[in-house]
DNA sequence: CCATTAATGACAATATATTGACAATTAGAT
DNA sequence: ATCTAATTGTCAATATATTGTCATTAATGG
């Protein structure tokens, strides 16, 4: 089998854009009850899983896309009370995007179907090979950084 | 480590579309100069990779998004005399799309800068590393579809 | 063979994203 | 501290993609 580097990753790289089309309409399928669509729910969960608070360059960064596609997504959701700007302490102008309390609902929402969905597609996927497709990509992230 | 699977997935997932984001800028960055867009040069791989011939709605299904989009740049790509739609003997109505001669020559062109950026890009990536990420985007994709 | 379901082309409306530009702010180097 | 380069908010123009719909063709099950 073992096809030369160069195909595998370019099989690689067309099959990954097969699979970020699929995971967005699966989303879009998880989320359609609760007035979601991708642009949001992507928002939310980089919100969510961001330690640190994130900017909007921020979040553009941490979804591979242009800041000012997110800042358009964010001012909607600001206006629809999900999210929330906030001062930032380390920087004057480029506001903290932060949950709203009703954002927070809708996130704990989101988890409920997100949850279950995330334990059925891995339960036949070993760790191991979760652990070294993450450490993949983000290999191939810092690259095209 | 070990997290489990369940944060595993969802960071996999996330960080995927990271990955996306920054493959097309890549590819963008690298086409800039062959007057191609991700939207074009997507489909110029997807064809090129296919053994057999493609029809609109396949080269969306590989690519992962709506035939219309595909069929909206293809019906461009025609016009701009890169592709051509051929019969299609399995279909009376879904034409073969294929490439033209300069479709052809413009792939060559493509070649020349993605295969050093390939080889670049995974010089360092154990091959084994690259087939398991590739089965496992595989078996994610056949759950989806 | 027939009936039913799925796939496709076409068109329209809308949503989402990129690109480019400019001024204001921040970060980094010296 | 100062200069320079990078980042950020904002606005506008354009490109790309989705969603919905309908008629037509193809595939499927009986």
């Amino acid at each position: 089998m073992h096809s030369p580097k160069r195909v595998l990753f370019l099989d690689l790289v067309l099959t990954l854009f097969r699979l970020n089309g699929l995971l967005i309409a699966e989303g879009d399928a998880m989320t359609k009850d609760l007035g979601l669509t991708h642009a949001r729910w992507k928002v939310i969960g980089a919100i969510a899983l961001s330690n640190a608070g994130l900017t909007v360059p921020g979040i553009a960064r941490v979804l591979g896309q242009s800041r000012q596609a997110v800042q358009r997504i964010t001012d909607v959701m600001v206006a629809d009370g999900i999210l929330v700007y906030t001062d930032n302490p380390k920087h004057k102008r480029s506001a903290l995007v932060t949950l709203s309390e009703k954002g927070q609902d809708t996130y704990t929402l989101l988890r409920e179907v997100q949850d279950p969905w995330a334990i059925k597609n891995t339960d036949d996927i070993p760790i191991e090979e979760l652990e070294t497709t993450l450490r993949l990509v983000r290999r191939l992230i810092k690259k095209f950084n």
